[in-house]
RNA sequence: GGUGGGGUUCCCGAGUGGCCAAAGGGAACAGACUGUAAAUCUGUCGUCUUCGACUUCGGAGGUUCGAAUCCUCCCCCCACCA
C-alpha cells in the first residue's frame, strides 16, 4: 500500500462527502509527493461555553489529518458568532455579545485539546483579520456574491419563502467564513454536511483573492440524545466533553437504540470490525441492545476521562438503575436540628425549581425518603440520621443535620 | 412611503368585555411498564403561606364594577403596492 492509498483511506472515511474528490486525491497526492503538510482548516464559533459530542466528530477527523502529519487550522469564529449562522435554523440567531463570546473562546481553546495535540495546531481568532476590515473591504467582499445565489441556500430559502425573517447580515456569514479561508490560505476545510454552503461560498471567494481554492471534506451531523434533532447545547440534547463520567455514561446510555452505530462510528475509536459485529447483533437482534451501549458510553468516558473511568461509570450505572442502589456522589444538604416542611426542604435544597413543582412532584408520587414514598404534602421532616431523599429517577440528595 | 394583517403562557396555536392562569397540539417532567431505549397508558405542566392570594397575554397609559379582549401613543414582525 502506497503512503497515499493508506493516508486516503484513513481520511474518506466515515466522510459524508468530499467535493471535488479528484481534486482532493490530487492535492493530497501532491502534499505527500513534496512534503508540504495540507492546511486543514475547521472554524468553530464559540456561541456557548461547552464543546459537545457533535463538535467532536470533526475534531476527531482533524485528530486523524494531523497524524498523518498534516496542518490543523482551528478559527475561533468571535467575529463569525457575532453574526450567528444562520444554517439549519429556521429563524435568527439571538445575537450574543463580544464579550460573552471571549469568555466562552476561552474554554473552547482547552477542550479542543482533549483531542488534538496543542503543539501541533494552528489557532486564529478571525476577529483578528475581521477587526482591521473597513466598510470599504466589507463592500468588497460582499460583492462577491449574489442574493440569489445567497437565496440557493435551501434553509434561507425555506424561510425566504414561509415569510420567516432573514436579515441582512445573515448574509454576511457565509461570507465572512469563506474570508477565513481567503485569510488562512486554507487547502481543505471541514465542516458538518449542513455547513456544505458555508464551505463552498468559501471556494468560490478565494480566487478573488488570488488563493487556490480548497477541497471541502463534509462529516456526518451526529443526533442528538433525544434522537431527532442534531445534538446542541441550545437544544439540550448534547454530552459535553467536560460532563463527569457517570453523567456521561448515563446520557449515552439514554440514546435511542438505531443511534448506537452512527455514535460509535462518528465518536469512539471502537475498531470497524467491532462496529460491524454492532451491526450484526443489532439486526439479528442476537443482543441486547443495552449490553452493546454499555459498551459504547464505557469506551466514550474512557476517552475524556482516562482508562478505567467507564468501567467506574459502569459500575455505578449498574448498581443504581439496573438494581435501584443509591450513586456514590450524592450531594449533602444540611437541615439543621428543626423539622422541615417537605415541600419547603426539595425547593431550598435545590432538587425542585419551586414550591408548586415540589407539591406536584409529591402529589405525582415522585418523592421518597429512604425508599418510602412521602404522599403527604404537609409532612415534616427531622434529620436525625442521614437519610436519603430522592426526587424522579435522578435527583438525589443526602440530609444531614 | 402607502394599504392591509399580526405580536397570547417553553414552542405552535385558540381566545374579541366577566364562566381565562387562559382551549387544543407539541415539548418537558413525573407515575406504571421497561433495558434511565422505543412504544403505550395515566398525571402534572405561572408563583406563593394552595379550597385563597398574587403576577402573566409586545410596551406605556386610559375607558370600565370588571380587559388578553375596547380606546390612545409607542416598539417589533409579515404581505401586497411603490
Amino acid at each position: 500500500m502506497t503512503e497515499f492509498e493508506r493516508q486516503y483511506s484513513i481520511l474518506t472515511q466515515g466522510v459524508a462527502e468530499i467535493a471535488p474528490e479528484d481534486e482532493f486525491k490530487e492535492r493530497l497526492k501532491e502534499s505527500i509527493e513534496k512534503t508540504v503538510p495540507l492546511r486543514v482548516k475547521q472554524g468553530f464559533d464559540p456561541t456557548a461555553p461547552d464543546i459537545h459530542l457533535g463538535h467532536s466528530v470533526g475534531i476527531r477527523k482533524l485528530k486523524q489529518f494531523q497524524e498523518l502529519g498534516h496542518q490543523v487550522v482551528l478559527i475561533v469564529g468571535d467575529y463569525t458568532a457575532l453574526v450567528g449562522d444562520p444554517s439549519g435554523r429556521s429563524s435568527a440567531r439571538p445575537r450574543l455579545t463580544h464579550e460573552e463570546i471571549l469568555e466562552n473562546a476561552k474554554t473552547y481553546q482547552d477542550q479542543f485539546f482533549h483531542i488534538l495535540d496543542k503543539e501541533k495546531t494552528e489557532v486564529h481568532y478571525n476577529g483578528s483579520w475581521f477587526d482591521k476590515m473597513g466598510v470599504k473591504d466589507i463592500i468588497e467582499l460582499s460583492s462577491r456574491y449574489t442574493v440569489a445565489r445567497m437565496l440557493e441556500r435551501d434553509d434561507f430559502e425555506k424561510r425566504y419563502k414561509g415569510g420567516i425573517p432573514i436579515s441582512v447580515h445573515e448574509f454576511l456569514y457565509p461570507l465572512m467564513q469563506g474570508y477565513d479561508s481567503v485569510a488562512i490560505k486554507s487547502d481543505l476545510e471541514l465542516g458538518a454536511t449542513e455547513q456544505k454552503f458555508n464551505l463552498l461560498v468559501g471556494r468560490d471567494i478565494q480566487p478573488d483573492y488570488g488563493v487556490r481554492q480548497q477541497v471541502i471534506l463534509t462529516m456526518p451531523i451526529l443526533v442528538g440524545l433525544d434522537g431527532k434533532k442534531k445534538m446542541s447545547k441550545s437544544t439540550g440534547n448534547y454530552v459535553a466533553l467536560t460532563d463527569a463520567p457517570s453523567e456521561m455514561f448515563g446520557k449515552l446510555m439514554s440514546i435511542p437504540d438505531d443511534l448506537i452505530v452512527s455514535y460509535a462510528e462518528l465518536t469512539s475509536d471502537i475498531p470497524r470490525e467491532r462496529i460491524a459485529e454492532f451491526r450484526e447483533q443489532l439486526g439479528n437482534g442476537s443482543v441486547n441492545p443495552m449490553e452493546l451501549k454499555k459498551e459504547l458510553a464505557g469506551a466514550i468516558t474512557d476517552m475524556y476521562h482516562g482508562e478505567g473511568a467507564g468501567a467506574g461509570a459502569r459500575a455505578e450505572f449498574e448498581n443504581v438503575f439496573s438494581r435501584g442502589g443509591i450513586p456514590d456522589d450524592i450531594e449533602d444538604y444540611t437541615c439543621g436540628e428543626k423539622a422541615l416542611w417537605i415541600v419547603q426542604l426539595l425547593k431550598d435544597a435545590g432538587m425542585t425549581k419551586s414550591n408548586g413543582e415540589a407539591r406536584r412532584m409529591i402529589e405525582g408520587g415522585a418523592v421518597s425518603l429512604d425508599g418510602e414514598r412521602v404522599s403527604d404534602l404537609d409532612a415534616q421532616i427531622e434529620v436525625s440520621e442521614p437519610m436519603i431523599l430522592k426526587v424522579g429517577k435522578r435527583r438525589y440528595r443526602r440530609l444531614v443535620r
